[in-house]
DNA sequence: TGCCAGGCCTTCC
DNA sequence: GGAAGGCATGGC
């Protein structure tokens, strides 16, 4: 297996995949500041030193191209950053805390079904549920003498029952999942054309799916469709927001989304995933 | 024990 | 169109 190396800038490995948007990354503890994940149809190990990445796979085609798409690496978060900290000394102050997060480009099947399974959920049980449900389903992959299994596709997952999906600790939200891959097999999405379809159709589409709410369906348009401009508001956001920009005053979603679409603007997803990151860890 | 977790659905005004 | 209650499950 030949070793990949990347040079990055304004890139942060840890900080990137353990800001809560993503479920299948596990730290290695044999290792410093280094990770391994599923991406599609691939196994990766990547860890950073400094501004260089080192990048091994179980499949070396294409995987330069893969991982920076993945990562998001052609994009310039030196100039993001520059920007977004100029909003106001809140969002400088996150942005300083946790430089270097960057916004994935996840897969939107599984973004989709793992964002269905975070809804009233904590994040370590919703990386098991997202495990579990790949073990179950998914292909099993042999990589440096560990098995791991790719998150499995709609084909796959087609003739699961919804007491199926139960076992593997999604709970009420069994029938969400079983909905929405009947839903996309009978054509009711077409996964080839989001691409295509404006923030707002591809929006108004996935709300029609059952399970998936306006956070839920932000976050996939966000993590796995581009769509940088979108605010997902969680808890953790209403609460960061309320306590930075309404003070005492209550306020309800629809004011703290509107107050943020029009302060970050095409920048929203990025400044959301800072603050969220840093009320978590208690930076703030 | 009761509350919370990257909410959403249904029911009822 | 907005407010309440319910929902599986595990951790604290």
């Amino acid at each position: 297996m030949k070793e990949l190396c990347i040079e990055v800038k304004y890139f942060n490995l840890k900080y990137t995949v353990e800001c809560g948007q993503c479920f299948r990354w596990k730290k290695l503890e044999a290792e410093d500041n280094a990770y391994v994940g599923v991406i599609k149809d691939r196994v990766l190990k990547v860890r950073q030193e400094g501004n260089k990445i080192y990048v091994l796979s179980n499949k070396e085609e294409n995987l330069e191209s893969v991982v920076t798409e993945y990562f998001d690496l052609n994009t310039d978060y030196e100039e993001i950053e520059k920007e977004i900290i100029k909003f106001d000394d809140n969002v400088k102050k996150a942005v300083t805390n946790t430089s270097g997060i960057r916004i994935l480009n996840q897969d939107f099947f599984e973004t989709l079904m793992s964002y269905i399974i975070s809804a009233n959920n904590n994040i370590p049980r919703i990386s098991k549920s997202v495990n579990e449900l790949s073990k179950k389903y998914g292909k099993k992959i042999e990589f440096l003498g560990e098995e791991y299994y790719l998150f499995p596709t709609v084909k796959e997952l087609e003739n699961v029952t919804k007491e199926e999906y139960r076992e593997c600790g999604v709970g009420f939200r069994d029938a969400y999942l079983y909905n929405t891959v009947k839903e996309i097999l009978n054509g009711s999405i077409d996964l080839e054309n989001i691409d295509n379809m404006t923030t707002q159709n591809l929006r108004n589409k996935l709300l029609t799916l059952k399970g998936v709410g306006p956070k839920v369906a932000d976050c996939i348009l966000l993590f796995s469709c581009k769509r940088g401009e979108v605010f997902p508001i969680d808890v953790w956001v209403e609460r960061v927001m309320s306590v930075l920009y309404f003070k005492e005053q209550k306020s309800t979603k629809k004011q703290i989304l509107e107050y943020a679409n029009n302060k970050f603007s095409k920048y929203a997803g990025i400044v959301q995933q800072h603050l969220f990151y840093n009320m978590r860890e208690n930076l703030l």
